[in-house]
DNA sequence: CCGAATCCTTTAAGATACTG
DNA sequence: CAGTATCTTAAAGGATTCGG
């Protein structure tokens, strides 16, 4: 069935995949794996405010999703890397026009807030 | 300045956009209005699963941030449209992509996702 | 019809400490 | 270095009720 799916509908699948992408740090992370392996403590550090924790969940949902593939080298202290597969560099190509979007357009967006704030609020 | 934001840094304004705009209803709000004027309770029944709550704060963030227009039109009980803003239009249409990425990709995504359950997670 | 206000539950995040 | 486990605290979300 090549149907195109109703994102709309609750049972949609695609809202699966959109609850799971609509998270700040996997966006973050896919920006980061952009074209680069990097070491978990490495991204910890690069991808700033993120726990442990979150990392290692979000990671671990990417790694389910397969769009990252986590690789262990057996060094002395372990080394573990993350990369993109190649459905996750397709994904963070859009995530990255997300991404500049944002920066593009941050001015607008700020001086739409401080308008808004400045009447108070939808005109209170 | 017109220096590229580091996404990564915490203090990053792009990330303020994109801590709010990595949100599962802002976007299906936003691809529902693309092209289309919506009164609230409309698209409160059609993107599924939003409480009126939740999509009252929603919409109250995207006018906030310049997205979204709102109109109130003084009939007897009271008509409140949602528009597009051409910045949020022009948002629109990224967040759009991003969907459809969702939608073309979803079968590989699930088949990862069996893949991985299969072996009992990352080797477990 | 639109939406604010309240309450109350569930989920997730943050910090900390400990193992392979 | 790369995680897991636990605990505490904060916030997001859902249901319900009431007012413009």
């Amino acid at each position: 069935m090549a149907m195109p799916y109703d994102v709309f509908a609750a049972n949609c699948p695609t809202r699966l995949v959109l609850d799971r992408l609509a998270d700040k740090w996997a966006l973050l992370v896919l920006e980061r794996l952009r074209g680069e392996t990097v070491r978990f403590n490495r991204l910890r550090r690069d991808v700033e405010g993120v726990s442990q924790k979150v990392l290692s969940q979000t990671l671990k949902r990417l790694e389910r999703d397969g769009l990252v593939a986590r690789t262990v080298i057996p060094t002395v202290p372990v080394t573990v890397e993350y990369a993109l597969t190649p459905l996750g560099l397709n994904l963070a190509d859009t995530v990255s026009a997300f991404a500049h979007w944002a920066e593009r357009n941050i001015e607008a967006i700020l001086a739409a807030q401080a308008a808004y704030d400045g009447r108070g609020g939808a005109g209170a």
